[in-house]
DNA sequence: CTAGCATTCAAACGTTCGTTTGATCCCTTC
DNA sequence: GAAGGGATCAAACGAACGTTTGAATGCTAG
């Protein structure tokens, strides 16, 4: 057979990636040396530039492992709630849209976690490789949700619902991201920090209102 | 005189500052190298560290340049707002909240760009010495703008408002930091990007609604 | 004019970076 | 059992990093 290791196969692959991203995570990637990152994932130093080539390809990967999966869901989510019913309401809409990232904080024990926060962190980040990767993973499901929502709220302007979707992806964004400013906030961490399904909820209902938000006139006679 | 040369004095401070904030958004803290920042800003290599001590000390002052006004102006909308009427709306919180932050894009030429960009990203900064200066910085203003809401929606659950607060600031952050996302979900770059009275009030329609939104009865049961 | 001080400068410091190399190991295949 | 190849290893590569040094500079004050 061609195929037989299977147990151990590419398990250093794996664990390079999962150390990459949780190292990632809390010194960005610039700030991660592959000395560090290949001691704590107890393997050798020349492993990452065997198995991906170069440590640039191994932020991609990184990336690919998990935004592949979560946008193909997000696009299925929408393809799913269209063939249901022939007008999906907005609110639904935006479910669609987050609940795919919300799952990725549930995945494992910590991996799917360290992921959300690096990938909150990726909004911003400068590094124009990433950008580029971002955006072309992003791409495709953002046109599909951008042509829903137009079909679900034909009386407002492009212009403005190019802008709360903006927000609507900083909130979630920044929600995944998670970082301190909650408990900066609240002054305690609050207890249902990783309940996905009560956040999913607070989540959606806050989007919803704003997305459905009255219009002010200054704004709409400027648009 | 103590003070005469008062043209050039700390001129040389300035430019490096200007710099640091550009290339910081540019390619991060880890990623920019003192000797691109000193060759760009047109002073020695050496300066640095002469008028600031080391990197890390540079990077808290280019914060502190910009953080310690905004906040301060945070802290003096909401004194003045609370000195004109008993009981602020939620609307005009948010305004005095947000209006600070959107003030620092028209700062100057680019100088105040660049800084709501490098803050924006640092909202999800992993370098724990960034971290707790940020933190530090926004304690007293998150502190106050909370009571002030308490008192704005007191029927709402202290766990819903510190939420909502999150959410908003995530918004805020997302907003400000402005990556090409609007671009990315646009298909092409909005007009009115820098008109910051316009997006004041894209943003606080926005973030008003949400803030007001109905809670979800299993909402309320859990909380 | 000169002494003093803040600033600037070129050069070098030791360290750490990402990557490469060539030997070695281990398992599959014939 | 010998050959072959993917995987791992210790070691070293040149480059770039933040920082330090001591001399040179230019302005101020007496």
């Amino acid at each position: 057979m061609t195929l037989r290791a299977v147990k151990p196969q590419h398990e250093t692959r794996t664990r390079i990636l999962d150390v990459a991203e949780e190292l990632f995570m809390q010194h960005g990637f610039e700030g991660t040396s592959m000395r560090l990152l290949t001691a704590k994932a107890g393997v050798n130093l020349a492993a990452v530039n065997y198995h991906f080539g170069s440590k640039d390809a191994l932020v991609e990967a990184v990336f690919r492992r998990r935004l592949d999966p979560m946008n193909a869901a997000r696009i299925a989510e929408l393809d799913k709630l269209e063939a249901e019913q022939r007008s999906p309401s907005p609110e639904a809409i935006i479910r669609a849209f987050i609940t795919p990232g919300l799952k990725l904080m549930e995945d494992g024990k910590t991996g799917g976690r360290n992921f959300t926060r690096l990938l909150g962190r990726t909004y911003s980040e400068p590094n124009k490789l990433v950008r580029q990767l971002i955006g072309q993973m992003y791409a495709p499901a953002m046109q599909r949700y951008k042509a829903a929502l137009e079909r679900a709220l034909p009386q407002m302007p492009r212009e403005e619902l190019v802008w709360r979707m903006h927000f609507m992806f900083g909130t979630l964004a920044y929600t995944l991201a998670a970082t301190d400013t909650v408990q900066l906030i609240a002054g305690c961490k609050p207890e249902d920090r990783y309940d996905a399904a009560l956040l999913e909820e607070r989540l959606t209902a806050f989007l919803a209102a704003g997305l459905n938000a009255p219009q002010k006139s200054s704004i709409k006679k400027a648009a």
